[in-house]
RNA sequence: GUGGGCGUAGCUCAGUCGGUUAGAGCGCCAGGUUGUGGCCCUGGAGGUCGCGGGUUCGAAUCCCGUCGCUCACCCCA
């Protein structure tokens, strides 16, 4: 073997395709069903695009380099910069709000491990110009049906949902100091993994007495009432609570209350979300996050792109294909082909070929043996090939203009007249797998 | 970026107190006398034992380095 390839790059084999395939037409259906329309935009942009408004995090996992026209270049880490040009060059003249999806393959250095490589697929959907909470929930119920679109039920994932703005809010009146909200947040992140010291510890060097430290730790375990109860009187917070109330009555308007949940403790790394935020965890097992997203309305601005309130998500195919495998909801293989042509002696080579030809013609994906093997090595190339149908022509055959056409499953086989049998193929479109 | 584990055929692995031409199962290819696949039988191809260096009469086996994979941490989609 020569050269493998790139750590944290994939080589994808036909099985492999068996599941991306699956993968990329849930994607589609489901944005699809949400009237999402797809876009794409080319892979290698500006490296300027990036390093002027993308966080520091993203930067410093760029790959990039000099170009032969000496142009400073990036392979994409993520989709918005190239959503927030394409929008803004249209934004006038669009309809809103404007619902875009797309499937980027993006690109990260960075240290590759389980579920993380340096390339991957990312459903990415976007809603741009709307701040009703309507588009919210139509945003999260989108990626709920994403994932039950695959099997995948309440006992599997959940949906965390926070609101950015109510949190910041909650805070100052708590008192951090303004500049320190995002790092309170931050450390608020961490609960998962740290003990209350620790968390205690952080929050007091951002300047918190020890009652201040613990409200914000009580925070995280307030559900919306209580949070309302202690905070509502601030009516940026009243109001913060209002919109979440909003939200979650449409998200059971729909029927999928089951699927999320309230959770204060969800704050997403990225500081550019201005409102609702939101990531689907994998329940059983480890816990893993499958995807995230929120409401970013400051963000095309910043990015030199139309001043439009956005929201959007990005989901990733590694974890959601390593879930579906630990399911067992990848789809089995089907047949690959529909008919296999075994022909018996090369006298009947002619008229094989011929049936081939009118058969494709119909739509029908078929094979045939390329150099006059035994009958039943035939069979046996048809078995591999996955074929639906094998279909006989021999002596007998050719004489009578018939053909045998055996079912490959089954095992049943049946004569019939060649010109009845592509009869009863109908038009081209109907003749594929049905996926 | 830090630390642990692991790299032998396409795949899953066996073989390591250092000793002749490195093995198995599965898969692949070819046959089992030119009209029927999945089973079975026979034969075959395929490995510089991740790579480089060292110790030794002799290294898949011991030592060092390096690359890759993987797990945890860090960080974060």
């Amino acid at each position: 073997m020569t050269a493998s390839s790139l750590p944290g790059f994939r080589d994808s084999y036909p099985e492999d395709f068996v599941l991306r395939r699956h993968i990329f037409s849930g994607w589609r259906e489901v944005a699809r069903r949400y009237g999402f329309v797809e876009y794409d935009g080319p892979p290698l942009e500006a490296l300027e695009l990036y390093t002027a408004k993308s966080g520091a995090e993203i930067v410093g996992q760029l790959y990039s380099f000099v170009d032969r026209g000496d142009r400073e270049v990036a392979l994409r880490p993520e989709m918005t910069p190239t959503l927030a040009r394409m929008v803004g060059a249209r934004a006038q003249g669009l309809p809103k709000p404007i619902k875009w999806f797309s499937i980027p393959q993006l690109f990260r250095y960075e240290r590759p491990q389980r579920g993380r490589l340096r390339e991957h697929f990312q459903l990415n959907v976007d809603i741009v110009g709307e701040t009703d909470v309507m588009a919210d929930a139509e945003l999260v119920a989108a990626a709920v049906d994403v994932l039950r679109y695959f099997g995948l039920g309440a006992d599997d994932f959940v949906a965390r949902v926070s609101d950015r703005r109510l949190i910041t809010l909650i805070l100052e009146e708590i008192g951090v100091p303004s500049g320190q909200v995002l790092e309170a947040i931050s450390v608020l992140d961490r609960s998962e993994r740290q003990g209350d010291e620790w968390l205690a510890e952080r929050l007091s060097e951002l300047g918190l007495g020890e009652a201040g430290v613990r409200r914000v730790l009580a925070v995280r375990e307030h559900s919306l009432e209580d949070l309302s109860n202690e905070y509502g009187g601030s009516s940026g917070v009243s109001e913060a609570i209002q919109r979440l109330d909003a939200f979650f009555e449409l998200i059971d308007h729909q029927g999928l209350a089951e699927f999320v949940v309230f959770d204060p403790r969800l704050v997403r790394g990225l500081a550019y979300y201005t409102g609702l935020v939101f990531e689907l965890w994998e329940k059983s097992g480890r816990l893993r996050a499958i995807c995230g997203g929120g409401r970013y309305d400051d963000l095309l601005a910043a990015l030199g792109g139309p001043d439009l309130p956005a929201l959007g998500f990005g989901l990733g195919d590694v974890v959601l294909g390593e879930l579906l495998k630990e399911k067992g909801l990848v789809p089995r293989d089907s047949a690959r082909i529909d008919d296999f042509i075994v022909c018996v002696t090369p006298e009947q080579r002619p008229a094989a070929i011929a049936l081939v030809r009118r058969l494709r013609e119909k739509g029908r994906s078929v094979g045939l043996d390329y150099r006059g093997r035994s009958v039943g090595r035939q069979f046996r190339a048809a078995d591999q090939a996955g074929a639906a149908r094998a279909i006989v022509i021999g002596p007998d055959e050719q004489r009578d203009g018939t053909a045998s056409v055996r079912d490959m499953s089954t095992g049943d086989e049946r004569s019939i007249g060649v010109e009845e049998l592509l009869a009863e193929l109908t038009a081209p479109d109907s003749a594929g797998n049905g996926a």
